[in-house]
DNA sequence: TAGATTGTTAATCGATTAACAATC
DNA sequence: TAGATTGTTAATCGATTAACAATC
């Protein structure tokens, strides 16, 4: 009933309606519009009624939507009214930040463990974590059932990582490592790279 | 002669092309293809042909690119032949890990300064910095002028510091605070949360 | 009822791909 | 020359927008 096939560009909007609703719920807000919505976001209000009509008909005419109700709704699309056992692998500077942020527990994460491949940093303590070795990671993925990683090691390692992750069971990688990965077809990739991300933008400056 | 109105998503994938181009370079390679090239990046062979073709003719026949040759004009169309001074707001954990991320100057990028509006923090040592006052940030871009910049404090606060960083001349800003911006049509803006990133993952989870 | 806003259709706009002549 | 690969055109595919009947 949900999948007639999504385009993919629609889904990665969804995440950041949620999140515009849910602050709209802590300022005490009740209702919104597409209009208001679509302002905030800097996205044509049209756009979000047809992103929204996707999945089903969340809003009343005359009024709008329920801020609660369509948030809930949301949650459901996106499979996070549940929480996610993600792991960490790498604890160099950008895993330990990862770990000892505090803004996924609120929004359906929740790490379980950090992983390293050097022998000095194994058995450190990382926030609440104690680093564990890279080689005990395929087991602790299938025992606990872990689809979700954060990948935060150097380049040259990243696809060789992200290969036993996969093969372990991962299905969904949010990359830090500097590089692109191959994955198999039916295998998410999200990638961060500060680098990349200013790089886009300079074209525009002078 | 540069501008014809190139559509932003070609410049999104521009970065990316060069980073694989320099990786090769660095494993010694010397000419590629636009086949190859794809298939590294899981990007189709015409299209990375057609992207590279709105800004000039950098290959040859039967031969393929010079490895060098597309780098160094990567680097010039995205006026990374030159290094970007950036300054960061905010010396939280997020704040901190970008100041002491290693990753930038190999790729156009300076971190200058970092900045915080709490006292407590204001004074500490974060990497090679000492963290600034934010109320010094306007003379700071404007005595050097900067044109960059990477945000990093808490939700509540990003458009308000955004709006004085863009009066102050920054015309770039990397966000990393849960928060769409409003900003005037001549400033860019990228966004980066881990958990928004996840979110669009699992929904093709289950 | 009058005003507002949805959900949806059709039109427009833009991006990707396939194909191939040119040529190294 | 034969083989490979570019740059580009035209065709296809997909996404966005404008408009409006339905209705709260």
């Amino acid at each position: 009933m949900n999948d007639k096939n999504i385009p993919d560009i629609v889904i990665g909007r969804l995440p950041v309606y949620l999140r515009s609703l849910q602050r709209m719920e802590q300022e005490g807000r009740q209702v919104t519009s597409s209009q208001e919505l679509g302002e905030r976001l800097g996205i044509s209000a049209a756009q979000i009624r047809k992103d929204l009509s996707q999945f089903g008909e969340f809003g009343k005419q005359g009024t709008g939507y329920n801020i609660e109700y369509l948030s809930n709704q949301l949650l459901e699309i996106l499979h996070i009214d549940r929480t996610w056992d993600v792991v960490i692998v790498g604890a160099g500077d950008i895993g330990s930040a990862l770990a000892t942020y505090n803004g996924f527990s609120h929004r359906g994460f929740r790490v379980v463990g950090i992983f390293d491949n050097d022998p000095d940093k194994v058995g450190d303590k990382v926030g609440d974590y104690v680093v564990a070795n890279t080689s005990d990671i395929e087991e602790q993925i299938q025992a606990n059932n872990i689809q979700v990683a954060m990948l935060a090691v150097p380049a040259g390692n990243a696809q060789a990582v992200a290969s036993e992750l996969i093969d372990a069971g991962v299905r969904a990688i949010l990359n830090y490592a500097p590089v692109s990965l191959n994955v198999p077809p039916d295998v998410r990739v999200q990638y961060i790279d500060p680098a990349i991300h200013l790089q886009r933008m300079t074209y525009y400056l002078d």
